[in-house]
DNA sequence: TCAATAAGTCAAAAAATTATGACTACTCAA
DNA sequence: TTGAGTAGTCATAATTTTTTGACTTATTGA
């Protein structure tokens, strides 16, 4: 945990949960990850744009804030899911929060010719 | 706009919005915001760790993806005021339901004897 | 004219996040 | 024992975000 971590928690403790869900990639696995478990290679699959590292980081944050768990299933080829937790399922209604705002994500920079 | 949030938009337009409320002191200002206008002096005031260009930062960014509007207050001794715009009030929903989960934030990590 | 108040700006550095590209570890089946 | 599949790790580099600390601008009242 870094200083940023805690000066948010003594300002907006609730608004400290949106910290953890953000990031580059972690967003969308966890928009994946509430339609069902998700695997590495799937992520990899689903996200090309995202390097292992990036996945791998992501998982791992999302594993160590408690959203996600992570099984391994002794199966034919090895796999591992990730699971959301209890904790994870309770974020799941500011998703749908987001989801309800019929917003597009309209960019002021766009280029002109698009 | 970055790269970065073009990504995201493309993988979870409506997540994307997300980012526009991250940042260090950007929830910290909006929800103030939330409870009528702001001003930059007052900021300082109320979040004294957060320091003055990173509150311009904030406020600058906040304007730019027209969550909040800045208004010059021509009088006595010159004020400036943030009101939340349309698009700014949308975004309330999103807070709410962060708010309405009974959570508090466990940080794993937490020093033995505080 | 001078100081006070409000709202900043600026260049540079530090810190945090993300990307690159090669390499590893385990299991199983041929 | 060798190769294929899955799930990564590792050191380093690039990029983005945030901080530091000094400086600026505009208005007003004494």
């Amino acid at each position: 945990m870094t200083t940023q971590e805690n000066d948010i928690l003594i300002e907006c403790p609730k608004e400290y949960l949106l910290k953890l869900l953000t990031g580059k990639w972690k967003p969308c696995i966890f928009r994946y990850a509430t339609q069902g478990p998700v695997r590495f290679g799937q992520m990899v699959k689903l996200l090309p744009e995202a390097t292992r590292q990036g996945l791998t980081n992501a998982l791992r944050e999302l594993e160590e804030s408690d959203i996600l768990e992570r099984r391994v299933i002794k199966l034919k080829p090895l796999h591992v899911e990730y699971h959301l937790t209890e904790l994870g399922l309770e974020f799941i209604p500011i998703f749908k929060a987001i989801e309800a705002l019929n917003l597009l994500p309209v960019r002021k920079n766009q280029p002109l010719h698009s």
